[in-house]
DNA sequence: GACCTCAGTAAGTTGACACTAACGTTAGCC
DNA sequence: GGCTAACGTTAGTGTCAACTTACTGAGGTC
């Protein structure tokens, strides 16, 4: 999880998630849409690939990159930790709150 | 969200969060828990506050942190976006599929 | 083979940040 | 007031990572 975390803490590598989220797309493609130069795309596909959020596909010489979106679940299991399960207490707490205060 | 996403980026933010997530504890209860110094984990526990992942309530000199989870709400979400639309989008796919196999 | 395209790699620079040591601040106690 | 306890803040340091420039490599095309 320390990867995709680290991995998408990154604003640029979260804007080539969402570009690449749908429809695959090359390293060229993707490092036209940022006003970077090439090698530094290339280098955050490298740790989007490490991470597990990134597929790639070398179709001769051109590489193909889609999300992979299962490289996020440890990820959310995270948060759910945090969110859900948090959550369930504090509603928890809130409705005993509740019923002691009706029946005082 | 970018806030949230690079608090928890860090792992000792991490371990901080679990450390408050069901009962809030004094900054100095926490930095016990660790083996840096103090005033690094108040630099953390500032980080995790502005990032809405903490809430601190003062009762005297000291001072009570607890985990905030719906600081992750909008972390959340954008998971979502990758992790269950996307996934509905391949299963949906896999689906017409099967359909298209099984009249073929 | 010569050449072009698509892309990753290497080296170096710069800025961000996690950390420590020293200092400042606020609240309670004698 | 003087003292202590509990924290935060500041200044400085080392490390990491995002970026650029220059170079290398793999695949096609003639």
């Amino acid at each position: 999880m320390e990867a995709a975390l680290k991995a998408i803490a990154e604003p640029r590598r979260r804007a080539i998630l969402r570009l690449v989220r749908d429809e695959e797309r090359t390293a060229g493609e993707i490092a036209e849409a940022f006003e970077v130069t090439r090698p530094a795309i290339s280098q955050h596909l490298g740790v989007l690939k490490e991470a597990g959020l990134v597929h790639e596909r070398r179709e001769g010489t051109r590489r193909y990159y889609r999300a992979r979106p299962q490289g996020l679940h440890e990820l959310k299991l995270f948060l759910e930790e945090f969110w859900d399960e948090r959550l369930a207490v504090l509603k928890e707490a809130a409705e005993q709150e509740e019923r002691r205060r009706r029946r005082g």
